[in-house]
DNA sequence: CTGAAAGCGCTTACAG
DNA sequence: CTGAAAGCGCTTACAG
């Protein structure tokens, strides 16, 4: 059974097809007989409007649906990312195709380009590594575009991102005030500008009080990578007496591997990003929280914003971090 | 700037909308020297093919875009269905519009509604409460519909469901086997099909035994509302030794009720769902885990089947669920 | 191998 | 208040 058409609705209520489509519109200025006509018609029919073909002859051509691209639906600060926009977009009547590229180059461009072709209004990107020049035609265009959780690389665009540097130098500056002097970093990707940012602030933090760097290990992407690196640290010489861990998958991985050294309530704990349950683990996990939340909704909001017409020079937003403390930070250097 | 036209690339490379669509869509059969002046038009341009635009005059219709119904993008158990589903549809080139309707049968409506309107090819929806019937218009037109977590009312689909009765069934005999004779159960909403199933099962394990139900608490949607009700379950005369807590957030609320009370080690829990971390919490907490991704492969999976022109009478498919002992359920009653 | 005409489902810009 | 004609960006069904 095909679909019913304005057409088909019109030849049954015995009107014009403009007729159904003022009457499918609302727009005033229809006899209330055609109106019941029409409305019986299209309940008759089982009518439901194409709003694609709609769009495509309407003199804005908005679709009323933006894509938003992540490095994984499923992940827990993805998905918060992704709720927030819907929320911001649904004040909008605005639908969200999103997607998820892992890291990888090829599948953002693959993704954004299906998206385009989709003719969405707007586009909110979490972009993976690599360069995002490609998608000047897109701004050109007119298509809004805003970058969240790290800054596009070969493009300039609104950006919603935290301070890393800043935040990683808070969570170390954290380890040397409760004593610690021999300070393990385990981080994400290099190939990874936020990864990069926080070691540099790990760096910092130390430089700042004369403190020798201690074991660095890069390029830790999984739980299971974090795990199996603590557990070499810990086998080596001069192991670290606290650990940074710049990355919520790389925190877990370590708490399990200090755990299974039975050295968690020894060795002190300061995490980059929050996850939940952080709060329920012994001791509960310390860390420096982004906002997500936050994060999405701004991102959202600029692109509506540009929809509506403001117009402004493509700027970095810095949404802040904020230090939890739940005891994993705040083990005293024993020595 | 205006986004360049198909007729555009026609008029600058000199041949006709035709050859150029051929270029556009690798047609077989152009001069090698026409692709050549279309292909570097398009480039000029910065032409992107309006995808929207083919589909509604292409034979089949097709949008290469379906639309994804969950409870909360952000809840892992929905976010991980997502992800599925994303995969299974990048396979076949398909997009993905998702929507969250927080238990609102209202959202759900409205959400469907907008996705329809924008021609999805199918349909995955775990349906809030309420009544499904409004969408047998939707399967007359032929779009693939099929439902995950949660059985439809009203209408009859495909459905990809876990046998929560028997799940709940497995958990409460677990704990009956480690010597319970007094089990608390804690669960969502009586409105939700899935909560009663699960009730049903608890009370099975018990009657089979010929024990007596414990306090049973119905209606705990909340994490807050689960510490709430443990608190006031321990405050009461005859506190169980065991709880069955038919739900995530309503596990996690008891662990934190628990951990404040001092009887995490004493009081024996089984949860129904499993949750990150679980097995680093102190006991480890014993579930019943369900299988979202293979519920959401398969759900996906039934869509494109019936895209692809297989036919069959609508199924409820039924994912096993696994019982995961970490110790939380194996705490013995001292009695 | 190439293109002119018609049409997908709808709205625009008019005319009455 | 209502509708006929044209057109959104593309593909179909032909004809050459």
């Amino acid at each position: 059974m095909a679909r019913a058409t304005l057409r088909d609705v019109a030849r049954l209520a015995e009107v014009s097809p403009k007729t159904v489509s003022r009457v499918v519109n609302r727009e005033a200025g229809v006899t209330p007989a055609k109106v019941a006509a029409v409305t019986a018609a299209i309940e008759k029919l089982g009518y439901r409007p194409n709003f694609t073909a709609s769009s495509l002859r309407r003199a804005n051509g908005r679709t009323a649906t933006i894509g938003v691209v992540l490095e994984n639906v499923a992940n827990p600060f993805s998905s918060t990312l992704h709720r927030a926009m819907e929320d911001v977009a649904r004040e909008h009547g605005v639908a969200i195709l999103a997607g998820s590229v892992d890291e990888d180059p090829a599948r953002e461009r693959a993704l954004i380009s299906t998206f385009a072709g989709r003719q969405v209004d707007g586009l909110v990107v979490a972009p993976a590594s690599g360069n995002q020049g490609y998608l000047t035609a897109e701004i050109l265009g007119g298509t809004p575009l805003v970058f969240v959780d790290r800054p596009p690389v070969g493009i300039s665009a609104d950006t919603v991102v935290i301070d890393n540097r800043a935040g990683a130098r808070r969570a170390v500056d954290h380890l040397i005030t409760h004593g610690h002097r021999t300070i393990g970093y385990l981080g994400d990707l290099r190939s990874i500008a936020t990864a990069r940012d926080r070691l540099q602030g790990y760096r910092d933090a130390l430089a700042d009080e004369g403190i020798r760097p201690g074991p660095v290990v890069e390029d830790v992407h999984t739980e299971s990578e974090a795990e199996r690196a603590v557990h070499r640290l810990f086998a080596a010489d001069r192991p670290p007496t606290a650990l940074f861990t710049a990355q919520n998958l790389v925190t877990i991985g370590a708490i399990r591997a200090l755990r299974s050294l039975g050295r968690q309530h020894t060795v002190a704990l300061v995490g980059f990003d929050d996850f939940p349950l952080a709060d329920l683990l012994e001791p509960g996990v310390t860390v420096v929280a982004q906002d997500p939340t936050a994060m999405g909704r701004l991102a959202a909001s600029l692109v509506f914003r540009r929809l509506a017409g403001e117009q402004w020079e493509p700027a970095v937003h810095v949404i802040p971090t904020r230090l939890i403390t739940r005891g994993s930070g705040e083990i005293q250097n024993a020595v």
